[in-house]
DNA sequence: GTCTATAATTCGATAGAC
DNA sequence: GTCTATCGAATTATAGAC
């Protein structure tokens, strides 16, 4: 029965110390992006060697994808009313990125995105994938395939300039004020011409 | 006389030497960032060794400072009539950028600010030094303050969206419908509540 | 002024002991 | 399951020959 408890409690160790390194590891891609980050650094912060990441993850593009799944946990935009819907999705990913900006996966994923292919392809496929399904279901197919693209620039603006560079001039701003700012500016990107 | 002009042609040579590494440079830190661009690959690609980049800038932060003086050519916005001042902005960096993206100093800026402090703070420097004052001059010190950020945001996410990221729905578009369907949007946001 | 040679690090990855 | 030891490659940077 020793052994028993023995596989038990090593399958738990395993587990949390898998999870101990999917943290520190999206930690580290979030703050310096996936080329400085180091699998020495990301197994140092996780209490353990480097070795066994190396072992969970096979190797360091492995691990970067394990680190980055990605939902956006968009609502349903059918249900929002039209004259609501660019004040919604900017409430949205206000409220998203407030709440724990360095931890954030879709920010992680675009810090990276910006030097690596590999992360880049990721956020094209995030954006086909749940972006423009929930625009084309609230605006119809023709309208969000010609203006889904410039929202995203308008929101992923917002991120990179409050959350990755932090540009004074935008992080002076309390949220109300960008909501109230930046939803007039998508909406009239939504506006057809 | 001899060592006359063999003084002068060996000044010309290191000016078409500085010169050629400048420019290298400037290319790999606009496609790869601070951080992937190696001083042999820039060596490489000027032709010479990887020594002489070392000896005409000391070290590869040095040599990235001076890849990265970037002059945004902003046109005297106080000259065009307040209803066009959103269309101007974003024809002016429409144009910059469809021109030669892959050389312009603001995208390569761009790309490695999202991950090395050091060009984020040259940011903050552009931004304080060139958007800021000539948003304040055509909108006044109180609107500019409290949009500029915003402006910025816009024009930051068109780079990041078509040019860095290459996002299939941003690249699609023609860039006379981004001016139409953005500059509206830039000017919903300088309009004051 | 240019290059060779190399020092000093650092990193990803592997092999193997316990 | 975890760690020690280490390899091999790549990088920044320096010293010095020509």
């Amino acid at each position: 029965m020793s052994s028993e408890s023995e596989i038990t409690t090593t399958d738990k160790r395993s587990d949390r110390t898998k999870a101990a390194i999917l943290r520190a590891a999206r930690e580290r891609f979030a703050a310096q992006g996936y080329e400085r980050t180091t699998i020495r650094a990301v197994a140092s912060d996780a209490g353990i060697d480097a070795s066994m990441v190396m072992r969970y993850f096979g190797n360091k593009e492995q691990l970067f994808d394990a680190a980055l799944a990605i939902d956006l946990r968009l609502p349903d935009l059918t249900t929002v009313p039209a004259e609501e819907l660019a004040r919604t999705l900017v409430r949205h990913f206000l409220a998203r990125w407030e709440g724990d900006p360095a931890d954030d996966a879709l920010l992680v994923l675009l810090r990276s995105a910006v030097t690596n292919e590999r992360a880049a392809a990721r956020m094209h496929e995030i954006f086909a994938a749940q972006v423009a399904p929930a625009l084309a279901a609230a605006l119809g197919p023709e309208l969000a395939a010609r203006r889904a693209g410039l929202v995203s620039a308008q929101l992923l603006g917002l991120g990179l300039t409050r959350y990755l560079l932090r540009l004074p001039a935008v992080t002076a701003l309390p949220t109300e004020e960008i909501e109230d700012a930046l939803a007039p500016a998508v909406e009239a990107v939504l506006a057809a011409e």
